[in-house]
DNA sequence: TTATTAATTGTCGTTTTGACAATTAATAAT
DNA sequence: ATTATTAATTGTCAAAACGACAATTAATAA
């Protein structure tokens, strides 16, 4: 029987970063840690990897059952593996960012765990190096969402250019003319408009869309160039 | 003493995709694997992560080891951890593609590994996921360079617009107008250009350039814009 | 009927893009 | 010495995209 001999074995772990907005606000879900140490502190969503799973099922098992929610966006960010990140013993940790629907959630919310929203930019301290990840996963949802479609990710079914608007806004943390945004988006050939208006906040309301989900398929891994007549 | 109590460990190694160029096609070098199983195979770069490195820390420790080069240009890709990968124990990967400088290496050819340059249309068959990664890494490859000035890493500290455009094409397995490619790349305002030509393989001679590293440096997290005004 | 508010559509000069051609600097051939 | 050859370099131009900016529209409230 052929081993690797006497190489150091260390604990895999998957750590999400859970991402909402709430139409006015970028937020991420903490949740209450469960066990020692720091036990009750903030942390993100996370878990062991099992045996038989791989880390994306592990990050798509720990979502299902902290949130409820199946199918949500996830996307590998990077490994966290500084020898001492996890005090107890050696962990590396693989960080996921999500996308979901806020609204979603709040229909499931299970009530095993001790979970909170927080606005992004008033949040808890969290453990070990869980404060970066959520640096790092919000440079990467910015760098990410500049060039494809995600972050249709958090909005309902149907949503208005207006909150679309802010949604942008919000992640890139700056103001963006709306003329400009409306005539960008659309132009993009994702979206379709609907018959319907929204009424709340405003009393000409705004038509909502919908997004062409073949198209969206078809042209998630679409984005700008240096590459004359770049497709990928 | 806490402990996380009856969680699985699981070996974590490292494998490196290594691209080079040799002034007319994209290269990756491999290596013959030194251990069962699958001995004298063809094989990425890699090894375990030892108790006091970070992965990051590792990877750079076996491009040191085989190919004797320091500080080159390497990063994170993903992470492998299918639970049956590898066939012998559980081991996760995590995959790094490198940009080297080809003739860097030959000067420093490390003998006592079985290492060796392929074509990267024209290579055997590999490992494990190997295969895969490389696949993957290519993608990366394309994707990040399309947004990036990063080929420069694969080539001499002065190099020709013709060779930087040899370089594109291969990379993106795709013809580009020399007029506007050169164009484009000037106008990045990253290079500059010196009184020296490159002779061979032409009667004009095509002048060098050099990488503005203070511009580079500063510019390096830049790209084309979905965002308006977008610098990141 | 008018004021108000937010959504939507529109204008325009500038810059970038990408398709395409002409010129230049060197060497090799006559 | 002149000319042919070859690859590097510079140039042209119309179309599209960009970004700054303003006018109009659809609804409700006064």
């Amino acid at each position: 029987m052929i081993e690797y001999s006497k190489q150091p074995h260390y604990l895999v772990a998957v750590d999400c970063i859970v991402f909402g907005f709430d139409g006015e606000h970028l937020k991420i879900l903490l949740v209450k840690r469960g066990l020692e140490p720091e036990i009750n502190k903030w942390s993100l969503m996370g878990g062991f990897v099992g045996a038989d799973e791989s880390p994306d099922d592990a990050a798509n098992r720990v979502l299902k059952k902290m949130t409820g929610l199946e199918g949500v966006y996830l996307e590998q960010m990077q490994i966290y593996g500084e020898p001492r990140r996890d005090p107890i013993e050696r962990t590396l940790s693989v960080g996921y960012f999500a996308l979901i629907d806020i609204h979603k959630y709040e229909a499931q919310l299970n009530d095993d765990y001790e979970a909170e929203w927080f606005l992004i930019n008033d949040r808890p301290k969290l453990i070990f190096d869980h404060n970066q990840m959520v640096a790092d996963a919000r440079k990467k949802l910015r760098y990410k969402a500049a060039l494809h479609p995600i972050l249709f990710e958090m909005l309902p079914k149907k949503f208005t250019i207006p909150q679309l608007h802010i949604l942008f806004e919000e992640v890139n943390d700056t103001k963006i003319d709306t003329r400009n945004f409306s005539r960008k988006i659309t132009s993009t050939g994702l979206l379709i408009k609907l018959a319907e208006k929204d009424r709340t906040g405003s009393k000409k309301g705004a038509f909502y869309f919908k997004l062409d989900k073949k198209k969206y398929n078809a042209n998630s891994q679409a984005f700008l160039n240096l590459m004359p007549n770049l497709k990928v």
